[in-house]
DNA sequence: TATTGTTATACTCTATAACTATA
DNA sequence: TATAGTTATAGAGTATAACAATA
């Protein structure tokens, strides 16, 4: 397994297209900075990892949840899978055109409303999803190894309900 | 404060008060995953709206970032600011372009090494910077308002060792 | 009129790698 | 030889906005 990357001359983690992260600690009168800055720099790592694992497979971080998003409910319209990946539908034309351009999703025409495009993973993009799944997951519980499971419970818990703010 | 983002001519869930983004629920055996995918997607929404507010000052979060940084460690080389970004230091060097373009930092020759430059807020950069930093304070407080004192701390502490696993 | 998807534009960020000038 | 920074390139993601087709 791969712990750190050469990049340059330098060591570090990877993964495209995504930000950096926030560092700043001296809120004199409250946790929440501090937490904040905690969440996001884990969350940067993460994702640089994740996305590096997946890029093995030709995969963005993006476009693997735009695959793992229609393995969950193949179907789904555009405007719906702009509004999952909190993205807007205009940059979902470009997703779908490159994981389309892929041979991984295609568009359908709704027959009943023609102005909509529902969208399904192909064969090959179902192929894709089901050999890069199971190491992306094992990576994710690499990560979260050192949580007992009341933990990662807890973790759960107060993520879902910051994410519900 | 902003409940909505008006995006293009669609209302953009800034928070849908349910479903999870990224995207894959099924791992039968633990939590890791669901508390990655809950995890990714506060993160991504926390950053989209800090991202949002940011702008109005003509920042981005990764521009307030350096600058961020550069209030705690005036003079650090382009290098180490390269370290705690954790990018490559070929990206520093678009990045000190886009803020020192704006007139926020400059870089100064060492005396001592002549291969490093040293990188310093200039006054606007620091007035930026105490301008734009309490309605982020602010806004990050907001966001972690319905937790308790004690919940933060949790929080903190489990992000933390993720974050150094 | 409202909605779905498209197109166009501009910018930011990231990855990779070769290059320079120093040390 | 090794290091700090630069340059070059390519691509991905995002934000904004106007547009066409359809409802």
């Amino acid at each position: 397994m791969l712990d750190r990357l050469q990049v340059n001359d330098m060591d570090l983690p990877t993964n495209p297209g995504r930000r950096t992260l926030p560092v700043l600690n001296e809120d004199p009168r409250g946790w929440e900075v501090k937490v904040w800055v905690t969440l996001a720099r884990a969350s940067t790592r993460l994702e640089r990892r994740l996305g590096h694992a997946l890029a093995a497979h030709g995969l963005s971080l993006s476009q693997f949840d735009v695959l793992a998003t229609l393995w969950h409910g193949e179907g789904i319209t555009q405007q719906e899978l702009a509004e999952r990946l909190l993205v807007t539908k205009g940059n979902v034309v470009g997703l779908i055109d490159r994981v389309g351009a892929a041979g991984w999703v295609e568009r359908r025409p709704d027959p009943d409303d023609r102005r909509v495009n529902r969208l399904y993973l192909t064969d090959a993009g179902r192929e894709l999803l089901s050999r890069a799944f199971p190491g992306h997951a094992a990576d994710i519980r690499e990560a979260f190894g050192r949580f007992t499971e009341d933990e990662l419970r807890q973790m759960h818990q107060l993520l879902e309900r910051l994410d519900t703010y």
